[in-house]
RNA sequence: GGCCCUAUCGUCUAACGGUUAGGACAUCGGCUUUUCAAGCCGGUAAUCCGGGUUCGAUUCCCGGUAGGGUCACCA
């Protein structure tokens, strides 16, 4: 039988989690689901420093609006419970009794400004910083006051395979005497994800690039413990909009939450987010949760960075947005939208027009949708089309409104009404001397929808009567 | 500085050594009912450099260069 695939998220508390790690989350997820396995969330909150209030119901509200939705968790338990990491501490305790024991942990001996001292004069020396030349030659007691520092065995080149990245290897340099427990008592996420990951069964652990130069810190350790270590599979990094640096949140790395705050459909984002550094291998581009959860391979995850990309984002969006049913379109632009303006028929106008939702937002305050209600303000010199004469435009409009009123009123429809002033409009010199008054007079803007989908909208008696005013 | 990773249009990327180097976003142009949006059609645009290996390298190897990561009682 195969073994059951088995990951996890596992992120720290401190703050909100930005778009770029959760990615991370989402290919441990869609790897998870593709193979009917299991998906963790582990809180990772070992840092009591830099942890902030309320960030773990952030996280999962977060990870729910996108649909990442986890089989095992703080909040919902499982066979692995607890899934909080500063409710484990007995298990990290046990398994550094064990190295203790193997002669493979000690006690640190020296003050933090004592190794800030060794690490100042390897700066100055221009080498890597590594406590292990300072180890110790005997190791005291340890009586939980002092850092546990775990002892690498074997100082040799190591040589593992990353499910991404093909064969890696790193010379003795990577390995170091690094902390298992801190001083007060909280592993470090060295010591402990290695310890959950043992004793939840995750089989393959996905992570971000930057611990790549930590891998052979943690093989150390698992030789040390004596057990296998799980399969890892490590992420591109993803680089912020406009330099080359990794994205992070001072480089505008964004809440997810934000983007939900800005109209963005969760499966745009997750569809966005899938592609940033992974493709399928053909042309697709839109996948639905299922179509990805299907189609999603370790084996086709890119090795260089990517970058984000707001305008690819939008597009997306917007892909996702065609595709909405009508009856949901319409409730989410109706979210957006004042009273005065929830009309059916402007929906399909104002989705043509947007990529995401808060775009509404933006239409509304630049006064886009304000003719939709009220009859619009404008300039007489405006309404004159290029080199006509106002008593020829006010003629062609009179010939206008005695057309559009021989369409009843439960007829006046876009096509209707479309074809009904082309027939004017074909006969002048230039269509433009008739559609311009006619858009013109019913918007009040110099950019506007046509002037047939304006007129269907307002109706006959509120188009008729604006174009009589325009005379 | 040590160690490690990466390198195809501006961006995301495809191309199990043999392709006119493909697609998408963006951009530019045209068309479609005057403007805007959408849609359709089309254009510009890339294998970092130098050596090998090979009949043949985007692809394999080596070296440069550039970018990124890491060297915490953070994860």
């Amino acid at each position: 039988m195969e073994q059951k695939i088995i990951t996890r998220f596992a992120p720290s508390p401190t703050g909100f989690i930005h778009v770029g790690n959760l990615r991370t989350a989402l290919y441990a997820y869609l790897w998870a689901k593709k193979n009917k396995g299991t998906f963790i969330l582990r809180i990772e909150d070992t840092d009591k420093a830099r942890e902030v209030e309320g960030s773990i119901d952030h996280i999962m509200k977060s990870l729910k609006w996108l649909g990442v939705n986890w089989d095992e968790g703080p909040d919902i338990g499982g066979p692995n419970a607890p899934y909080l990491q500063s409710q484990r501490l007995e298990s990290y305790k046990k398994y550094a009794q064990i190295l203790i024991e193997k002669g493979l942990a000690y006690p640190d001996p020296y003050t933090e400004e004592e190794i800030d001292g060794f690490r100042e004069k390897a700066e100055l020396e221009k080498k890597a910083f590594l406590f292990r030349e300072h180890r110790p030659i005997t190791f005291g007691v340890w009586d939980g006051t002092r850092p546990l520092r775990f002892k690498v065995g074997d100082i040799k080149s190591y040589h593992w395979h990353d499910e991404v990245y093909g064969d890696l290897s790193a010379g003795p340099e990577a390995l170091d005497d690094f902390i298992l427990i801190k001083s007060d008592g909280y592993p470090t996420y060295n010591f402990a994800h290695v310890i959950d990951d043992l004793e939840m069964g995750v089989t393959h652990v996905m992570r971000g690039q930057e611990f790549i130069s930590s891998v052979p810190k943690y093989l150390s350790l698992y030789d040390g413990l004596g057990i296998k270590p799980p399969l890892f599979a490590t992420l591109p990094p993803i680089m912020g909009k406009d330099g080359n640096k990794k994205l992070g949140k001072r480089d505008g790395a964004k809440d997810v939450l934000e983007y939900e705050r800005e109209g963005y459909l969760p499966g745009a984002m997750m569809n966005f987010l899938a592609l940033l550094g992974w493709n399928p291998g053909d042309d697709k581009e839109i996948f639905t949760k299922d179509e990805l959860i299907n189609i999603f391979d370790i084996s086709r995850i890119g090795h260089s960075g990517a970058q984000w990309n707001d305008d690819k984002l939008d597009w997306i969006n917007k892909e996702y947005i065609k595709k909405l049913e009508n009856e949901e379109l319409e409730n989410k632009i109706f979210e957006w939208l004042p009273e005065e303006l929830k009309i059916k028929k402007l929906v399909p106008v104002i989705a043509e027009r947007i990529s995401k939702f808060g775009d509404i937002k933006k239409m509304i305050t630049e006064g886009e949708l304000d003719f939709f209600y009220k009859q619009p303000e404008y300039s007489k010199e405006k309404l004159i089309f290029k080199n006509t004469t106002p008593e020829k435009t006010s003629l062609n409009l009179k010939e206008a409104i005695t057309a559009l009123q021989k369409i009843d009123e439960k007829d006046f429809s876009f096509e209707n009404v479309k074809i009904t002033l082309m027939q004017i409009a074909d006969g002048l010199p230039s269509r433009g001397e008739l559609l311009h008054p006619v858009r013109y007079a019913l918007s009040g803007l110099d950019k506007s929808p046509d002037p047939f989908v304006i007129a269907m909208i307002l109706g006959k008696n509120e188009t008729l009567s604006r174009l009589q005013k325009a005379i």
